[in-house]
DNA sequence: TTCTAGAGTTAGAATAATTCTAAACGTAGA
DNA sequence: TCTACGTTTAGAATTATTCTAACTCTAGAA
């Protein structure tokens, strides 16, 4: 369901350095963690893996790291109505969100799969619509 | 466009007593304001008001008597993607949003404009769906 | 190679939103 | 009138995130 690129870390540098981000360890770290391995974390999630995983590295380089990595496109932040917590997103395409309210798990609904028409007042216009479903997973 | 419901003091006091919350002075003044005067109001935007326009009432009163309207039903809590804030919404109903990325404004989409088909996962058993279009207001 | 300016990282403090604590207060009903 | 319980309060605590200012690294320039 989610795209998961699975990259070694060679080829996350590559990525970094295209989008104009200079690759350092933590960044190739943190960057490959939530391409390959992570589900929706929260920045905390990722401070938690990063200080089991890496030598040593700050609160403030996870959350710089974070934000260096959505300002460069390569990942994207989401604020969901279920906490008030931001969670960062591997996948970049626009796609939308099913909530399973029990567990609080994300689980993404690709962009093909959900409609939305809506009518809008004259003047507005919009540009993106964020959909979340929310429910139970059996 | 937004269901407004203005209402006296009195009445405002009956919706409480109806929905089980003892319609104290605080209370019945915050819920006012937020059906008569209040448009997707902040809990800070509320304990402005509130400073203002009671005689003394604590931040922890305005948090908590926001907290009690939500769970008597009275109010909808909403947590949007351009803000760390809680916003309080008086419309009960099912609705989704429109929300002007240039000034922050929440506007209401009535239930009835907005279509949303999708496809889930077997096992995956919807039960609300929210919207949000963000745009611009010209 | 060495130098160096700018970029990145760090510990810890600061800020912002919200919740908690424990005491004081008010009020509905016995 | 009394009292039990719900409500309000000031202030502290908690949580998520950002800021500060010093230290460190690294990409080029020389
Ligand atoms: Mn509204
Ligand atoms: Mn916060
Ligand atoms: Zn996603
Ligand atoms: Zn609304």
């Amino acid at each position: 369901m989610t795209k998961r690129l699975c990259l070694s870390p060679a080829e996350i540098e590559q990525k970094l350095n295209d989008a104009g981000v200079q690759p350092t360890l933590q960044r190739i770290a943190i960057f490959r963690h939530i391409l390959c391995e992570a589900d929706h974390p929260t920045a905390d999630q990722v401070r938690e893996w990063a200080e089991k995983n890496l030598d040593k590295i700050s609160q403030a380089t996870v959350y710089n790291t974070l934000g260096t990595l959505v300002e460069a496109g390569l990942l994207q932040a989401l604020r969901l109505p279920h906490s008030d917590k931001v969670i960062y997103d591997h996948n970049i395409e626009d796609h939308h969100h099913f909530l399973d309210e029990k567990s609080g798990r994300l689980y993404d609904l690709p962009e093909e799969d959900v409609e939305v028409t809506y009518k809008l007042p004259k003047k507005f216009r919009a540009h993106r619509v964020d959909v979340v479903v929310k429910g139970r997973v059996e």
